[in-house]
DNA sequence: GCACAAAACGAACGTTCGTGCTATTATAAA
DNA sequence: TTTATAATAGCACGAACGTTCGTTTTGTGC
């Protein structure tokens, strides 16, 4: 499944070709095809494990965070370090499928967007807990807000596949903290930078 | 090269095939395929005729807008605009395409990245005029406000292809309305909207 | 009406795709 | 050691892919 993940990273989910996988793994197609029973059954077992090693590397990690903005600006922070660390070969998995199967109807569209509304709830819901907290104005909508911080890091994953790493990811951090901070009350405490 | 256009926005430029291209227009593969003589030839004609009509809807109009702050908010505008009308059948033709070829080393990619640089150059600069006649703060780096304003757009175009047009467009225009007038000047006119 | 060029066509090529079969091999339980 | 079960391999299939070929249709200027 890593490999999978690998190579639908690169070549995208379609491009993830059960011969090409086979070749990869050094194993005959119908061997690895009878694991699946179907070309779309691996498409949702790759997403199920690019959905595992996300959490795992970004969510579960910030989870130590204290709630609030500090939480925010910490899932902000891991999820463009994975995207930099390239824990997916092809860069930002999830992305890149969205846009390949956002007109193409059907189960892998539907986990697909199903794995993103996660996500953003994700966001918004920790930016609900920082207007709770006190950190955050009230008069924001969470989750505009949560779209907004998410548009800024796809912009940033966008230019770097496209125009190379120069100084791409730093001023999206930079930025994306702007924007937690315009966002901030006074009571909100200082958003460290991570790396 | 309509057609073509329309069914790359739809299945990828990838996907756009020369068999199911020549189907839709009732031609044959190989009648179809003599005017451009390979694949890669058909994708970067649909290129130039995605960008032609980009354009025609997107930038030529905004050139009647006064130079500055207001030229920049009604590319923007426009921008949301032929997303919402559908110019291309599939939704925001290069957006895609960038995310699609983004790690595919080739004339294709080059193409893309280089329409999508001119872009993003066309945004900075309308940024930068803006500075110069006193609309936009100094202090402000147009480059990375070109992109911060383009990755709201493009989060906006994701938002709404996965999880539908509720209310994601006019959001959208007033997150971004509301970028605008953070790093406006006293100085600069009212932003009217356009729609 | 004829000649000539452009355009469209139908058939075939070699690949690769996803997907079924039927063997063969590893593994673990009996 | 035998037996049941899971994993892998081999082979073939129909379809679609990009591409090439020779032929036929279409349109235009004389």
């Amino acid at each position: 499944m890593r490999a999978a993940v690998d190579l639908a990273s690169v070549e995208g989910l379609g491009g993830l070709t059960i011969g090409r996988l086979a070749d990869e793994l050094k194993m005959s197609k119908s061997g690895l095809f009878a694991h699946f029973g179907s070309k779309e059954e691996l498409q949702l077992a790759s997403i199920e494990m690019a959905r595992q090693m996300f959490t795992e590397h970004v969510i579960i990690p910030s989870l130590s965070s204290p709630e609030g903005m500090p939480r925010l600006w910490e899932l902000c922070n891991r999820w463009l370090s994975h995207i930099e660390d390239r824990v997916f070969r092809g860069g930002c998995f999830f992305t890149a499928a969205s846009f390949e199967f956002d007109s193409r109807p059907g189960p892998v569209r539907d986990r697909i967007a199903q794995v993103m509304e996660t996500w953003l709830k994700m966001l918004s819901g920790a930016a609900r807990r920082a207007q709770k907290a006190g950190h955050m104005q009230r008069s924001i909508d969470p989750d505009q807000f949560a779209l907004e911080i998410d548009s800024l890091a796809i912009g940033a994953y966008w230019a770097r596949e496209l125009f190379g790493p120069k100084k791409t990811m730093g001023n999206t951090r930079s930025s994306i903290q702007r924007h937690l901070m315009s966002a901030a009350t006074p009571a909100c405490p200082k958003l460290r930078p991570i790396r």
